[in-house]
DNA sequence: GCTTGACCTAGAGTGTGCTCTAAGTTCTAA
DNA sequence: TTAGAACTTAGAGCACACTCTAGGTCAAGC
């Protein structure tokens, strides 16, 4: 329940820099400090890590992260706001996975192709553009 | 069957720049220059272009889709090479879904999370690691 | 013949997200 | 009590992928 810098570094594989500058840059306003000044992060630090993650691998700015972390900061006159983040964010992820299948199609496309490319040891038809 | 680098970036939505600093990167080795010495974008360019772009949207920087180019042009040799990336960024896809997938679902919960919210117009519980 | 617009090259500048360095403090353990 | 590891801040540096600027060429239309 209370875990150093180093600790979370390794238990989330970003570095302790990127931690660092995570909470410079307005991303984890929770984190406690002890009397030597050394940072402590709780569970919670780690719960909005995990978010912080999600949010990024969805296509969202550290700047787009910091405006939820300061609604939720605000309370429950931002909930609306931070509703429609979210209802916005999942738009995108489906546009990510309807796009990721499609490279998906030309990705298995381009597999078959070079197999038989092997096979015959030569690639003939050059069908780049499929 | 020929087009000016205007054309192509309408086309594409990609920059003249990024056109013109793709084909420096090498990434674009078959574009031919016009008695002006104005590009000529042939349909297979705009193949190639699309191949770049899924490749980029897979995960592949700029860096590995010009090794790619160039296992091309040095021809039949490195046909291996070529399956071997493509099965290589076949896994990278299915990884990243997994992962979109994953996002999807805490992105739902959140979704679930603050509609009830704005309808009791307060959010109680806090579950920010959920 | 002159303006406009699209193109050209070379190279500088920018935004994002880290990543590292320097100089110093604090804790642990031989 | 002293070495070493892990932490601190402030700020510089870096990689990537553009993005823009300056200065110039060229072709078409008024």
């Amino acid at each position: 329940m209370g875990y150093t810098i180093g600790q979370v570094a390794k238990k989330t594989g970003l570095s302790v820099h990127t931690l660092r500058y995570y909470e410079k840059e307005g991303l984890l306003p929770f984190i406690k400090k002890n009397s030597a000044d050394l940072r402590v992060f709780s569970d919670s630090d780690l719960g909005w890590l995990e978010l912080i993650e999600c949010l990024k691998a969805t296509g969202l700015h550290l700047k787009g992260i910091k405006q939820y972390i300061d609604w939720y900061i605000e309370g429950d006159s931002t909930l609306q706001q931070r509703l429609d983040m979210f209802k916005q964010q999942k738009i995108r992820v489906e546009q990510q996975m309807a796009e990721l299948q499609k490279h998906m199609n030309k990705i298995n496309y381009k597999i078959e192709l070079y197999t038989q490319a092997v096979k015959d040891g030569t690639l003939h038809p050059e069908k780049e553009t499929a």
